[in-house]
DNA sequence: CCGATCCATTCCTGCAGATTATCGATCAGG
DNA sequence: CCTGATCGATAATCTGCAGGAATGGATCGG
C-alpha cells in the first residue's frame, strides 16, 4: 500500500471533526460527493472502516478514533516541516518563543537576560497566543512557555521551570472568599475555568481576571499566575488539586543550538541555585 | 500557501538522500524530468531554495537541511498513522513490542510475567528487529526495548529500566584482555562496534559476539548484554564511557492503556523494590 | 574537441480528483 | 400515512496536473 497523502488526511480530519459530510466538504472547499468518494477510497486503501454512516448520522469507528489522533499528529508535523523550512530559508533567522499573555509567571525578564548572555544565539522573538502548544507543534514557534496539562505535551520535550500550588481565584465578595482552603467539590456550582479549557476564547490572564471580577466565572490557577491580583479579587488555596508546573517546551526532535541555549537560560532563571546545567 | 503533499516530501527526501536527481528518480519509480519539476515546484511553493545545483553536483542549502530533518519526522508520522489505524481496525488487537535479538538484558521474562498480571491488557507480540526505534516511529510497533543513544529518542517517551556500566568485549586472546580497565583511546586501532553504529548490518548480539571471537571487531556494550559470555571472549570495564541505559520507549502521543500497563510492568520488573508505580 | 554526465525545458497524454445532477434512506410533522 | 427535509451514495462528465519521452545546455575528463 502506498503512502497516504496529506489531502486525504485533512479530508478525514474534517469529517472526523464535523461528523457531517456536507459541512466537512464546505470546510475543505469541495463538493460533498468528492469528499464521500475520497473517504471511501481512504477506507479501501487502509482496508478499514473509519465511519459508521446512516442517512441520519455519522460516527467514528474505533479505527477512526485512532486515525483521528494520528492524523492530527501527522498533519501538524507536515505543516511544521513547511513552516520551519520557510523560516530557515527566508533570511533573518530568529528564535520564536510562544507564550500566553501574562503566562510567564513573571519569569520572562530573567529568562531573556540569561538567554542573551549565551554565546552565538539567534535574536529572540516572543509571540503571544492563547494556544502556545499548537504554535509549537505547527512550527510557528521554536519553543513555548506553558503550564502542564499532560495532554498538551505529546510529542514535545520540556523542562520544568517551577511548580506552584493551585489556588482558586474568586471575586472578593464571593461567599467562599473567606475560606482558608477549598476543595474542587466546593466549586461544583460555579462556571469553572481550568486550564486548558478554552484556549480559543481565552486570550489573556487579565481578560480572565476581568470575567471573574464580573462574577461570570471562577478559576483554578497556579499561584504565581495570579500576581499581581486585582483588589476586587481574592485567592484561596485548593486542597485537592495537584500543583501545576510551568514548563519550557520545544519540539521533540529539535537540534537547534538556540533552543538548547534558551532551555539553559530558562533553567538558570528558574533555579538560580544551580550554577550549570546539562540537557537531559 | 496550501499544505505540502507527502509525495512531494518523499521526492524531496529521495533527492536529499541521493544528492542526484537521476538516482532519486529511479528510487521513486519516476523519470528524472518529473522529479526535477516536482522539486522546483516545491521550492516555488515554499518560496525557498532547497538545493544548490550545478550541472555536476547537487547540494543541500541550509533550508534544505532543515526540511530533510522535518520531512523524515513528518513522513514517519504519516506512515505511523496508516499502520496504527490498520492495526486498530483489523480485529485481533495486539500490543507489539520491538527489541533487538538478545537486547533485553535478560529482563524480558520478568517484564512479560508482570505484564500478564495487569488487568485488561492486549496479548503481547514481540518483534525482533535491529532498528527498534524505527519500527516504533513508523507505527509497526507500540513499544520498544532499546539502549539509549539520545538521538534515537526524538519524538518518543521512555522509561529508564536500568543503567549499566560499559565494558569492552574482546577475544580472550586479545593483547588488552588482561587489563583491569580500558579507555576509549586504548581501542583506537580496533574496528570498533558501538551502538548504534550499524543498525542495518548487525541483527543480533550473538552475531556480533561471533564477529568479535573471529577478531574482526571489538565492541563496547552495557555489561548485562554480554552475559552469558562465550568462553573465547572476555570483558574489560571502560573507564571513560558513560553508563548505558536500557529503556522502554513508546510514541510520545500514545494513549493506549496497554502501553501504560507494559510500562508499569517493565518498571516493576526492573525495580523490584518499588511496589507501585505511577506514570510520570 | 569530443563524448559523457547531469539537470532543465518542452510538449504531450492519461488519470486522479473535481464538478453537477440525481437517487435512496431516514425521520419529523400534520 | 403521506410529504418534505436532510444527508450520504452513485452516476456521468470534465479538467488540471503529475508524469513520460525527447531534447537542450552546461560542465568536465581525456
Amino acid at each position: 500500500m502506498d503512502r497516504l497523502e496529506t489531502r486525504e488526511l485533512a479530508y478525514f480530519q474534517a469529517v472526523a471533526d464535523e461528523l457531517h459530510f456536507g459541512r466537512a466538504a464546505a470546510r475543505m472547499g469541495i463538493a460533498q460527493p468528492a469528499l464521500s468518494k475520497a473517504i471511501r477510497q481512504l477506507e479501501r486503501r487502509l482496508g478499514v472502516t473509519l465511519f459508521e454512516r446512516t442517512s441520519r448520522a455519522v460516527a467514528l469507528t474505533e479505527a477512526g478514533r485512532v486515525l483521528a489522533r494520528e492524523a492530527r499528529v501527522a498533519l501538524d508535523a507536515v505543516s511544521a516541516a513547511a513552516l520551519r523550512t520557510q523560516r530557515a530559508g527566508t533570511g533573518d533567522p530568529r528564535l520564536v518563543l510562544a507564550m500566553k499573555p501574562g503566562g510567564d509567571a513573571g519569569l520572562f525578564p530573567a529568562v531573556l537576560a540569561a538567554y542573551e548572555r549565551e554565546p552565538d544565539v539567534l535574536p529572540l522573538e516572543v509571540v503571544f497566543d492563547a494556544d502556545s502548544a499548537r504554535l509549537l507543534r505547527e512550527g510557528h514557534a521554536d519553543a513555548a512557555l506553558l503550564y502542564s496539562p499532560p495532554d498538551e505535551l505529546r510529542g514535545l520535550d520540556a523542562e520544568t521551570l517551577l511548580t506552584e500550588a493551585a489556588v482558586a481565584v474568586l471575586p472578593a465578595a464571593h461567599p467562599l472568599a473567606g475560606r482558608t482552603s477549598l476543595q474542587m467539590a466546593d466549586l461544583a456550582g460555579e462556571t469553572l475555568h481550568r486550564k486548558p479549557a478554552e484556549p480559543r476564547t481565552m486570550t489573556s490572564i487579565s481578560e480572565l481576571m476581568h470575567l471573574i471580577a464580573l462574577g461570570r466565572k471562577v478559576a483554578v490557577l497556579p499561584r504565581l499566575l495570579t500576581t499581581p491580583l486585582r483588589d476586587d479579587l481574592t485567592t484561596v488555596p485548593m486542597a485537592d488539586v495537584q500543583p501545576i508546573s510551568l514548563l519550557l517546551a520545544w519540539p521533540a526532535h529539535s537540534t537547534s543550538p538556540s533552543v538548547a541555549a534558551l532551555a539553559r537560560a530558562a533553567a538558570a532563571a528558574a533555579h538560580p541555585a544551580r550554577t550549570s546545567w546539562q540537557p537531559g
